[in-house]
Formats: structure tokens, C-alpha cells, sequence
DNA sequence: GCAAATTAATGATTTATTCAAG
DNA sequence: CTTGAATAAATCATTAATTTGC
């Protein structure tokens, strides 16, 4: 009966400790260069072929990510609640943090040498129709009007801004802030949080800001 | 003098993995509304603005495509390089494991069901000439007449695969000991591949098989 | 002790994403 | 918008650990 001969590589002890130690020392994924290179060095301890380097580290690399990142949710899913907690109780002031205007009671809290943009932020473009939204980092809540803001950036953000779903309303006269309350943060990110996270089936995020 | 507290935010664990995870998720650049949706949550889990979550998107957006785009350029380079030296060397019989005309006739890669492809490998374009390579991991060195491995095929990675061939001489029939001798090379552990690529300069990996 | 049975690891494949060139 | 190139994530599959009954 054939070879019968063992369908998948094992690594030996000597072949794991050196694949381990490149791992530590900073190897994650080799190319193939690398990879020959490896199979030839390990190729002394025993039986290997490159594609079983490459899955090594692929596998390595992928498992430990996953292990950190298990971790990482675990802790911040206690942290999370914790601070739900906190949050519940303080929910009044939540806003007062936006920049604290104290710093630059105008707007543009960068230098206009830089030529950077100072408050506005973004512009979408749809439908023919380009909305520019204007935002100060310096509160949030003052549409400020003027418009300095005729070129700068702006170009980079094409598509993206897509998926913005203005979930603000769009541009009210002098809108406001849109969450009056309740507000359930995190309805940004999008889908992502599979696994690990499953434990709390995050009800369904949407419109957040209802108002 | 002043409370010459550190000047730059630096996010907290808690902070950076919920935006990395957002960037995962989609939002690239997040509008007004979403930054400070954001910036609030995050706000939870220590000091921040929302300047800071809008210099991290833009930051990281921009520094992952130029991690990105350093990264191709550099192993296009090397292949190029090892591809052009390989061929420059064997032009003799090292390339047995050329195209194993079994699998794929004509070229086509595509598998018709998986729609992956099959085991052919690498493709490069130089001087005006195209070269196909195929190399498939499954028995460099024998032919694989029985087939229990005739379907898995690998759907190996790309580039990087290319240059996987032949660096080894063919693996002697049995007990292959590829011992090349003194080809104590080992350059790939430890501190290289700590990206910085300083393209443009990488002379030339050691070559490989010198021989 | 020692295998059959069961479970945990981990090698190997397949599928989904991502960025950006065309 | 589509597609190429490359990968990381998810999944499948087999091997090694271990548990268990004798």
C-alpha cells in the first residue's frame, strides 16, 4: 500500500525552536527568498519543503494575532461595561470635551503657515450635489460660516465619504447637535467584530442620531 | 512652563485598538457627525479630541497604502533581481519543475470550479519578455504518479511564489539532503525585515545559491 | 502500561478583504 | 466600476496530546 508516507509535515523540535526564534525575532512573513533560505537551514533537521515554512509562519503569525486579540476583547469588553457605568451616571456633560475652545477661541488650531486645514472638514460629493460640511474641531456645534475654506483638502476624500450616511442631519440652517441624549455611540463602525466579539450580539446599530 | 503636560495625545491600548478596529471595519474618514461620535466613546477610555481621531484616520489611512506600496516595491525588486540572476544561472537543467503541462494545458490559471487558481505561479515582465512560471509544491522533485494530491493544488500566493522555484538544486531523489554545504546563509532572522526598505538600494541579497 | 477514544494543536486550503491600477 | 495582486481570516483536515477503561 503506497508510501502511506505521512500527508502533512511535522516539525521537528529542532526545526519549531529555530522557526519560533525567527518568529521572536522579528520574522512574520518571509518572502520567498527567505523562505528558501529557511528550508535549506531546516532542511539539516529533518524532511521540509519551503511551502510548509510559509504556512508555518502564516499560520504563526495568524494564531498569535488571534490569541492577542481574544485577549484584547476580553479585557475590553469588561472595561466597556465598567465604563457604561460611568457613563450612565455622568450622561450630562458629555459634550463639554470638544476642545476645550480655550486654546484657540476662533478656530484654525493649526498654522496658517502650514497650510493645513484649520475647521472645516468634509465634502461629499453625490449626485451631482456636493455638500461641504463644515465642522471646527473648536466646538462642534457652531456651523461658523464663513467660508475661508475654499481649496485646501478635501480632494483626498473621494468615495469614502460615501459611506458616511450622514448620519447628522444634512446641514440643517444652524443645526445643532444631533443627539440630544440617549445617543448610542458606535454606530460607526461598520460590520467588522466577528468572532471574538460575539458574545454580545450588538443589538443592531443604526440611525443613531434619530433626533 | 505651563503645565507643559506632554504635547501630543497618545492613544491608549483601549483607544487604538477600538480605531484600528473601526479602520478595519470601513471608516477611512470619518465625518463631523462620526468623529465626534467617536471621539466621545473614546473619550471614555481617556483624553482625547476629536483632532486627534481625525489625524489618526488620516494618519493611518495614509501610512497603511505607504506601507503598503513600500512593501511591493520592495519584493518586486528583489524578485526581479533573483529572477534575473536564476535565469541568468541555470540555463541549464534546474528548471525541470517548469510547467507541468498536466494541469493546465494552455495557461489559463483558473481552475473552473474553485475559480482559483491552480499551481501555476509566477509571472514576470522584463526586458519585454513575459515568463510564465508554474511550480506547484507538491513534489518538487517527483512527478506524483499516484495522485491522492491531484485536486488541492496550490493556490499559493502570488509573487511571492515565483521565485520560490528552483533555488534548490531539483532535491536528490531519496533522501534529499540538500546539502549545498557551507550555504550557512541565514540573513532572514532577527533584525532585517524591520521595513525601512530604503528602496532603491538593496545591492543584492546575498545570492542565495552561489554555489 | 497501553491502546482506543476524545480533544487540542496546528498544518494546509479556501474565502474574503484591501488597495489601487486600468 | 472592474480587476490584479497580495494577504489575512476562516475553515477544513490530520496529527499530537490527553483521557479513559481495562
Amino acid at each position: 500500500m503506497a508510501p502511506a508516507a505521512s500527508t502533512r509535515w511535522s516539525p521537528t523540535p529542532e526545526q519549531l525552536m529555530i522557526l519560533e526564534e525567527m518568529y521572536r525575532g522579528g520574522v512574520r512573513t518571509p518572502n520567498a527568498t527567505q523562505i528558501q533560505q529557511i528550508t535549506t537551514h531546516l532542511s539539516f533537521y529533518g524532511k521540509i519543503e519551503g511551502k510548509n515554512v510559509f504556512y508555518w509562519f502564516q499560520n504563526h503569525k495568524a494564531r498569535e494575532r488571534q490569541k492577542l486579540r481574544r485577549k484584547l476583547s476580553k479585557q475590553l469588553q469588561q472595561q466597556q461595561q465598567q465604563l457604561f457605568h460611568r457613563h450612565q451616571m455622568q450622561q450630562n456633560n458629555h459634550l463639554v470635551h470638544f476642545f476645550d475652545s480655550s486654546v484657540s477661541p476662533g478656530l484654525s488650531f493649526y498654522s496658517p503657515n502650514t497650510g493645513f486645514l484649520p475647521q472645516l472638514v468634509g465634502i461629499l460629493d453625490q449626485d451631482g450635489q456636493t455638500k461641504v460640511m463644515n465642522y471646527t474641531w473648536n466646538k462642534v456645534d457652531v456651523p461658523e460660516k464663513g467660508g475661508m475654506m475654499d481649496k485646501s483638502m478635501m480632494s483626498m476624500y473621494g468615495s469614502d465619504w460615501l459611506m458616511m450616511m450622514d448620519v447628522s442631519p444634512p446641514l440643517s440652517p444652524c443645526c445643532k447637535r444631533p443627539p440630544p441624549k440617549t445617543l448610542e455611540l458606535f454606530p460607526v463602525s461598520a460590520s467588522n467584530l466577528k468572532e471574538e466579539c460575539k458574545l454580545q450580539e450588538a443589538p443592531t446599530q443604526q440611525n443613531p442620531c434619530s433626533v
